[in-house]
DNA sequence: GTATAATTGAGATTTAATCTCAATTATTAG
DNA sequence: CTAATAATTGAGATTAAATCTCAATTATAC
């Protein structure tokens, strides 16, 4: 999805929700894209203090749900507990080592059959879901094998 | 597991940690395996709080870190994203009606082995995972269909 | 039993997130 | 376009969850 289009059916998504499109709002939806992987709020706030035209924390918090109800971006919780956010490309599971907290995206069209089903067996309409698989990554193997762990 | 072999664990566990075995901790670990289904820490709180030789605030949170990390509860998080409770007793994983917020559990040797072999193509060691899928369950569904919605 | 080290509790502190409300900005009606 | 109306913003206060502090207490090792 190309910002352009992203920015309207942004617009569209504020207007059926009976809310303004505001120059804060298009800022921080503009700064969520930009952002290449994992981003947490802090970095968004930063970026917005610190530009031309600075918006304030509160705006950023309130504009984030937004952008996230929206269905642009969405959440999970890190190895620590706190939210890392993401902005919606194709969809995928995650991978975290729990060593260095890496987080490793995969997709698997045969799990996504698979959830179907199940949630068939159980008369339970599917949303969305999510995946998480804790773990050690293969470099942090490889190093914790070079020392003899 | 019975209570008996969950307390002689626990304390293995803390001994292997080096800390030392308490009246506070082991009654919080008495509280915590009585829960029926899904917990929040302040249930804990409330019922340290009331009993006979009670239990502080602040125990409770150190404790209930130590207790999942003994590996006896896990949390996941709300819709609300609120940390909810459970004891570890089989393996299981998530469905959660975003309608009524019931989390419902199941599970899927199918599933489990289909994650086992997407690890083994990303050379990536599982330890444990989790499987949340948001949705509507059937009795939301019904009720909406009564409503003619 | 005594010495040493760990733990506890009460309340202070931190942190993430939300709320408040006057000032500002977007939208709507004319 | 302009005025009236309604929504939004920002700065700082507030809340809620979780953690920290440190003197008093308790467990453990000897």
């Amino acid at each position: 999805m190309n910002k352009e289009s992203a920015f309207r059916r942004f617009k569209n998504f504020l207007q059926d929700e009976g809310k303004n499109i505001t120059r804060e709002r298009l800022e921080i939806l503009d700064g969520v894209l930009e952002q290449k992987g994992h981003f947490k709020i802090e970095d968004i706030i930063g970026k917005m203090r610190t530009c031309k035209q600075p918006v304030s924390r509160a705006t950023v918090y309130r504009t984030i749900k937004t952008i996230e109800n929206a269905g642009f971006i969405k959440h999970i919780r890190s190895i620590h507990d706190e939210k890392v956010y993401e902005v919606i490309k194709g969809h995928h599971e995650h991978m975290i080592c729990e060593l260095c907290g890496k987080i490793i995206e995969f997709h698997s069209e045969e799990l996504e059959a698979l959830q179907q089903k199940i949630c068939d067996d159980h008369d339970f309409l599917p949303g969305s879901h999510s995946t998480k698989i804790f773990g050690i990554c293969a470099s942090c193997r490889k190093k914790s094998g070079e020392k003899g762990i």
